[in-house]
DNA sequence: AACAAGTCCAACCGCTCTATT
DNA sequence: GAATAGAGCGGTTGGACTTGT
């Protein structure tokens, strides 16, 4: 780039380069009163550093400026060299192919950007860092998922793996040690969810929103301040998170299930799918009388056949990002949460580690559900009574920290593993769905633009929006568990444990019987007017 | 055509880790 | 073992570019 900068035909120093002082990495030259370059590099300057590596190699980057008369610090020079200069590097728009990888990646890795560089020859750390977080906040506007439903799938299969084979470790470590393997998959087993799986493939994907203490991070800070507008986005994204503790059934602390009843905030339940206006459509339609109904909020270019947004559905309800853009201002509420400091690898941003809890939280929740119903005082000692592995107690210990292991946005992890307010109970029905008392149900067409293999034929599905947008990807793909929503109760059940899981498989398969396909966010809180009741909003 | 909003991306910053002294 | 320097990584920023109104 050359945009501000006077390039010069020596190229070295121009006259407006020498304004900022020396960074950290300037201390030789800081001394011989040498001011380094900032700023946009010059086609000299690239000149200038190629010669240097081709003498001397990578590597020993304080040297190039003292010896190549760059003024520049080293570590512009290795960046410089690194993203733009060294051979073999791939420029222009990410392949399809490089897409799907960067996602999988991701799913493995989280924010691993220079390990996931090096599974993308020719790409770099900051390409693929630049490429995802553009990807993530088009998504998180569209209240898209990130991750397709097989990766999630994927994550959970490598890391039962994993744990076959008696990897097992904690915080720090364990992830440390899959390192070495090329994936951080952590060792988890989700017990609670194992049964489930042949008929239930995606669940694992539910406990992406049970950081159990994320509920009452997430209702303290509803109540409290929002983040100030001042704080970086990414920063918001990864604070968002304990917003969703409001699905899990395993509530630790003080907070109750009762609380949440009475005290849920609008706010809270929006994110959920609860929340929006939702009209039962009583006229069945056909996908196509929709035609051009649906609106995508999708920048042009921006989803090409090739662009990996087209995932999920395009469809991007506008209540939803508000949603999001309120949610991730949430500060970390203080108070009855555990607020303890000790650094996570659920901060990590990695999708494992939201299964690592979820495998955690499913422990405590089949041992603990008798007493979960009216309070929430399970202690890590309840569930290491209980349950199954010895690795669950040890977690719980070890993730203290209730925060939530993901670096995304609250409501884009939500997205990514919550099928929310799948629409009737079928996709052939496509029956209108009933809900909950107080709320309309508005039943809208969501064009499945992506699955696994591309060339499969999209599926229209009637979803009640707007979480109903993500969860239609999972159900595209999974027709056992769209066409019996059984399926999703029992394993929203399993996951909520016995209390709470009975109470909303009777909530679910008897109030309602059509609001099965609902999923939890349209039928666990059937009975919180308070939360359902949301037809002013917009 | 002008303006505003959104997007993209190169570069910087701060931090951590590792090797060396 | 402590101090220091180098290297690398992830997060963030700022400005050019694109798109929409």
């Amino acid at each position: 780039m050359s945009r501000t900068t006077i390039e010069s035909d020596d190229g070295v120093l121009s006259k407006d380069q020498t304004e900022s002082p020396l960074n950290d990495e300037g201390g030789g030259s800081a001394g011989r009163g040498i001011v380094l370059k900032k700023g946009p590099w010059t086609s000299a300057e690239d000149a200038i550093l190629i010669d240097y590596v081709k003498k001397h190699g990578e590597g020993n980057w304080n040297a190039v400026q003292k010896n190549s008369g760059l003024f520049r610090c080293g570590k512009s020079c290795r960046l410089r060299w690194a993203n733009h200069l060294r051979p073999n590097l791939k420029k222009g728009a990410f392949t399809q192919e490089e897409e799907q990888l960067i996602v999988e990646l991701h799913a493995k890795m989280g924010n691993k950007w220079a390990r996931m560089a090096a599974h993308l020859p020719g790409r770099t750390d900051n390409e693929i860092k630049n490429y995802w977080n553009t990807r993530i906040k088009r998504r998180q506007r569209a209240g898209l998922p990130l991750y397709p439903p097989e990766l999630s799938f994927q994550a959970l299969h490598e890391s039962q793996s994993q744990n076959i084979n008696g990897i097992n470790s904690g915080d720090k470590g364990h992830h440390d040690l899959l390192q070495g393997n090329g994936y951080e998959i952590p060792d988890v087993v989700f017990d609670s969810l194992k049964a489930n799986q042949s008929v239930l493939p995606y669940v694992p994907e539910l406990p992406d929103i049970t950081a159990s203490s994320m509920l009452m991070k997430g209702l303290g800070s509803q109540y409290c301040s929002f983040m100030p507008p001042t704080m970086h986005r990414q920063k918001r994204l990864r604070e968002s998170m304990p917003l969703f503790a409001g699905y899990s059934g395993r509530i630790k602390n003080e907070f109750t299930f009762d609380q949440f009843h009475n005290d849920v905030p609008d706010k809270i339940a929006r994110p959920f799918g609860l929340s929006f206006p939702l009209e039962p459509d009583p006229s069945p339609k056909t996908p196509e009388s929709f035609g051009g109904a649906v609106k995508l909020e999708l920048p042009s270019l921006q989803y090409t056949e090739t662009d990996l947004g087209s995932w999920g559905t395009s469809s991007s309800p506008q209540p939803l990002l508000e949603t999001v853009d309120a949610f991730i201002q949430s500060p970390p509420p203080t108070g009855t949460v555990d607020d303890s400091d000790c650094p996570s690898p659920r901060n990590s941003g990695l999708l494992d580690a939201l299964l690592h809890e979820a495998k955690t939280l499913g422990c405590a929740k089949n041992h603990s559900s008798d007493k979960s119903s009216n309070s929430s005082s399970v202690t890590p000692a309840d569930i290491a009574d209980s349950c199954t592995l010895n690795i669950c107690e040890t977690e719980w210990e070890d993730y203290g920290d209730p925060l939530s292991p993901l670096g995304h946005s609250a409501t884009s992890l939500f997205n990514e593993c919550t099928p929310l307010s799948a629409s009737g109970s079928s996709l052939e029905e496509q029956a209108p769905v009933e809900t909950f008392v107080g709320c309309k149900v508005k039943s809208e067409p969501v064009e499945q633009a992506w699955s696994p293999d591309r060339g499969k034929e999209t599926t229209n599905l009637y979803v009640s929006q707007p979480d109903a947008l993500l969860a239609s990807d999972w159900l595209e793909q999974d027709s056992a568990y769209v066409k019996d929503p059984t399926i999703m109760t029992d394993a929203i059940a399993t996951l909520l444990g016995d209390d709470l899981g009975s109470e909303y498989k009777q909530m679910t398969m008897g109030s309602s019987t059509s609001s099965q396909g609902l999923g939890f966010g349209a039928c666990a809180w059937n009975n919180m007017p308070a939360v359902c009741q949301m037809s002013d909003l917009p």
